[in-house]
RNA sequence: GGGCCCGUAGCUCAGCAUGGAUAGAGCGCUGGCCUGCGAAGCCGGAGGUCGCGGGUUCAAAUCCCGCCGGGCCCGCCA
């Protein structure tokens, strides 16, 4: 497919054999020019040829032009610029084949990358408590990565790792066995009742009372052996997770796999795991020492204490190990539930009747927040240190903290901090589910205010928080700390996702009520600044895409879709399309207005924010 | 003590991968634009020592070093 990207790299390639042919070979540049006077492409060569071969920058550029033959030359012009800079111009014929490219395949169509089979984990909450808004950024940055790694066309598959044998779902239990809580919950959310009422104070209890922490330690070793607390655990956590599982569906998130803790340790996989460590040298027994009589991993991390057991990071070792291949699967699979897009969500079951479904990956990533880096750094480097050829990438991202204001809103008192961490514990969090609602209430306000004939108020609203909420959060970079405000989350102008629905929505109405477009479109008619700039962003689709996969940022993605639908609505503004006079101009307009439906839908699809045609 | 991340306009953030030519949005403030494809929009104005100092370079918001400020991690807890 022809795009801005095939371009770039045929300028690339053109160029090193350019260079190449001068005699030189330097780490060129070849990238996008920072204002459109500048052209669409450039290059820094002529700086480095002017500097090697001590030449004045006009001599170079001549040096590198007589040399330089693109492949696609009928598609480029090259001006060089007196001050060193090489640049290039897209003409007319490229863009007519990009679009006509686009409209007779209604879309972008394949992105050229070598196919790769990927697991990616994300959510993985405690089933203890309803997911907060730390956890939505979690599920969000998952589903989205998730959702690009698809539309580059990887085979990909997601996992949501359950605890269901930690401390937490022990006091949980605790709260219901000991503490006189009603398994039945009240009427609310069952999450909600199990995170905001009873585990907040069996938690607290517990840790003031000897023998409740008594019971809480045989419960955990229960747990972890499968007898009739687990029994009554299973079908607690099973209705938590059924809980949490909704309120990521809302978000358009899906999964395709449950993973058990529970599972892993009934089904002996530590022994198998320690195994292949201990005869690929990756753990240390230590004799002396306040770590004496463990095993460890780069002999301060400890893995297996004096007594035998292991710590918790054993079990990220077992899983990541599973997910990659490194030890065989003995899982047998169910359908869990039937998900919103038709897809079955599995879950492991331990009589291994039912059919082989998980097949190891050669990459795996998990999405977890900042403070786990470290752990699992070490385990990346011990599981690829076990099998090279395996991948173990990790997404981390800041950790979400509640603004002062936001936390008044539920009764946590801060003094005079800025902000405050979410704690499950303390009780101090903003659940998703109540922020869900929040956003789609105030989308209901809005709509009946501006269009209060709307068919569907209720499924709009819903489409609006769920691109209110996405975008928020995935317009900020993975390295960064959100304070999370709610006053600021309920704003549907400017810079949100409601501003993309809506730039779409335009151009969906243009495109019912243009009637039908003369294919080949010649957009060469189309020399406005705003038109060409809106037809040039369009060309780096998969420029963008390939560039937010490489870097793992997935900001880049939303700001591409906020420049585009900026364009568009500056063209919109400015340029008639159903009325215009000149049928050349006004076909080779259509063309342009159908070309952005269908990169702006499958951008949008990317970041899972739904399309609505009317809002 | 050791390590990781962040610091760009009053506020919230892009830009940093691969150094480049006039640092961009949104909110807020302010002045305009609906008898015309949807005003959740568009146009204009005010607002910036890119935390500070040094270094590398023809060229630094971007790379390197030091410092300051903010956040986090460093358990035979899970």
């Amino acid at each position: 497919m022809i795009s801005y990207l095939s371009e770039i790299n045929d300028i690339k390639r053109a160029s090193e054999r350019a260079l190449k042919s001068i005699g030189l070979q330097v780490n060129f540049t070849v990238s996008e020019t920072t204002m459109p006077s500048f052209g669409d492409i450039t290059t820094n060569a002529a700086f480095l040829i002017s500097k090697a071969k001590k030449v004045s920058p006009s001599e170079a550029i001549t040096l590198f032009l007589t040399n330089f033959a693109p492949a696609s030359q009928e598609l480029i012009k090259v001006a060089p610029h007196p001050n060193g800079f090489i640049n290039f111009w897209l003409n007319t014929e490229f863009f007519n084949k990009f679009i006509n490219n686009i409209i007779s395949q209604k879309g972008f169509g394949h992105v050229d990358i070598m196919p790769q089979k990927i697991a990616i984990e994300h959510t993985s909450v405690n089933p203890n408590k309803a997911l907060h808004v730390g956890h939505a950024r979690n599920v969000i940055i998952g589903d989205t990565f998730y959702r690009l790694l698809k539309r580059l066309g990887h085979h990909v598959i997601v996992l949501n790792y359950i605890d269901d044998t930690g401390i937490q779902v022990a006091d949980l239990l605790i709260g219901f066995k000991e503490m006189g809580f009603n398994v039945d919950g009240d009427d609310q959310k069952f999450d909600h009742y199990c995170g905001d009422v009873v585990y907040v104070k069996a938690n607290k209890v517990i840790e003031n009372d000897l023998r409740l922490k008594k019971i809480r330690s045989n419960v955990l070793k229960e747990l972890e052996g499968g007898g009739e607390i687990y029994t009554f655990a299973n079908h607690i956590v099973s209705r938590v997770v059924s809980e949490q599982l909704k309120s990521s569906w809302n978000l358009g998130a899906r999964y395709d796999l449950l993973n058990w803790e529970s599972h892993f340790l009934h089904a002996g996989y530590w022994n198998k795991v320690f195994d292949i460590l201990k005869s690929k040298g990756a753990v240390q027994y230590i004799s002396e020492g306040k770590n004496a009589g463990c095993w460890t991993l780069k002999g301060k991390k400890v893995l297996v204490r004096s007594d035998g057991t292991t710590v918790y990071t054993a079990k990220d070792l077992i899983y990541a190990a599973w997910k990659l291949g490194i030890v065989n699967d003995v899982f047998g699979y169910s359908v869990f539930a039937d998900q919103w897009d038709g897809t079955p969500l599995m879950t492991t079951v331990l009589n291994k009747n039912g059919v082989k479904l998980y097949d190891s990956v050669d990459v795996s990533y998990i999405v977890i927040d900042q403070r786990q880096e470290p752990i699992q750094q070490m385990i990346k480097d011990v599981i690829e240190d076990i099998d090279p050829n395996k991948k173990y990438k990790i997404i981390s991202y800041g950790l979400v903290a509640l603004s002062k204001n936001t936390a008044e809103k539920i009764n946590a008192n801060i003094g005079n901090e800025r902000f405050v961490h979410m704690s499950g514990r303390s009780g101090i969090f903003f659940n998703l589910d109540d922020l869900y609602l929040m956003v789609k209430k105030t989308a209901t306000e809005i709509i009946n205010k501006r269009n209060a004939s709307l068919e569907n108020k209720e499924r709009v609203a819903e489409g609006i928080a769920v691109s209110a909420i996405r975008y928020s959060l995935l317009r900020i970079d993975l390295e960064k700390q959100i304070i999370f405000d709610i006053d600021d989350a309920l704003k549907l102008e400017g810079d949100t996702g409601p501003y993309l629905q809506y730039s779409l929505a335009r151009a969906i109405k243009i495109v019912e009520k243009f009637g039908s477009i003369k294919i080949p479109c010649d957009v060469g008619v189309l020399n406005s600044e705003e038109e060409r700039e809106l037809l040039l962003n369009l060309t780096k689709f998969d420029y963008k895409l390939i560039k937010s996969y490489d870097a793992v940022s997935l900001s880049t993605i939303a700001s591409y879709a906020h420049e585009l639908a900026a364009q568009f609505n500056v063209f919109y503004e400015g340029r008639r399309v159903i009325d215009e006079k000149n049928e050349q101009i006004r076909n080779a307009r259509g063309c342009a207005v159908l070309a952005f439906t269908y990169i702006m839908n499958d951008l949008l699809q990317i970041l899972g924010i739904p399309i609505l045609k009317d809002l």
